[in-house]
DNA sequence: ACAAGGATCCTCT
DNA sequence: GAGGATCCTTGTT
């Protein structure tokens, strides 16, 4: 079930508390609809996070006040979905690794030429149609958040893709997997 | 103005 | 399991 749209306070808290709270959130864009179930927070200070080596054109919505959303382009092709977490001021975020889709398969199936499968976080934002241009959006209009079943378990693990990250932060278990009962 | 590399995905073997 | 796609961002000249 689709619960409530989540408020900005919601995303003002410690990331490493939102990280694994947005599992089974679900990200509402137009008719399509998608359940998060992995995610990966990146936080202050954090050598793996965008915004370490300070403030760019790129990275500057992390900056910003929570409930936005930050969009980067990766390997020139895909459009990777972050929300952005703690006070303004202080960059940090929360990357969205997995979903499983809700509702609008036509549309999913449209831009992902027929595929569903949604774990990975290119394929979640193309899954929505997110791009750089949506990049420092709030939430809460065209791209929503919305409360949603909790996942029963919560797996952590490092995250991925950040070898040239600190061993410290590398190895950090900020990656978060939801399951469900059933 | 230039070069390097990236929070990945897909196809093929 | 390996490799290519693909181009923007960044730091350096």
């Amino acid at each position: 079930m689709v619960g409530p749209k989540l408020s900005e306070a919601f995303f003002d808290r410690p990331t490493l508390d939102v990280a694994p709270d947005l599992l089974g959130c679900v990200l509402v864009r137009g008719g399509v609809q998608l359940r998060v179930v992995e995610t990966e927070a990146y936080i202050p200070g954090d050598s793996a996070n965008h915004s370490f080596r300070g403030k760019t054109a790129r990275n500057a919505p992390m900056w910003g006040p929570p409930g936005h959303v930050y969009v980067y382009l990766c390997y020139g092709l895909h459009h990777m979905v972050n929300l952005v977490t703690e006070a303004d001021g202080r960059a940090a975020a929360v990357l969205i690794r997995g979903a499983t889709l809700l509702a609008g398969e036509a549309e999913v199936r449209a831009r992902r030429g027929g595929r569903l499968d949604l774990r990975g976080p290119g394929k979640v934002g193309q899954a929505l149609g997110l791009t750089t241009a949506e990049s420092g959006r709030r939430l809460g209009l065209d791209l929503a958040v919305h409360r949603g079943t909790a996942p029963t378990r919560v797996e952590t693990a490092p995250r991925v893709g950040i070898d040239y990250a600190d061993p410290v932060h590398r190895d950090a278990p900020w990656r978060f997997i939801g399951h469900w009962a059933g």
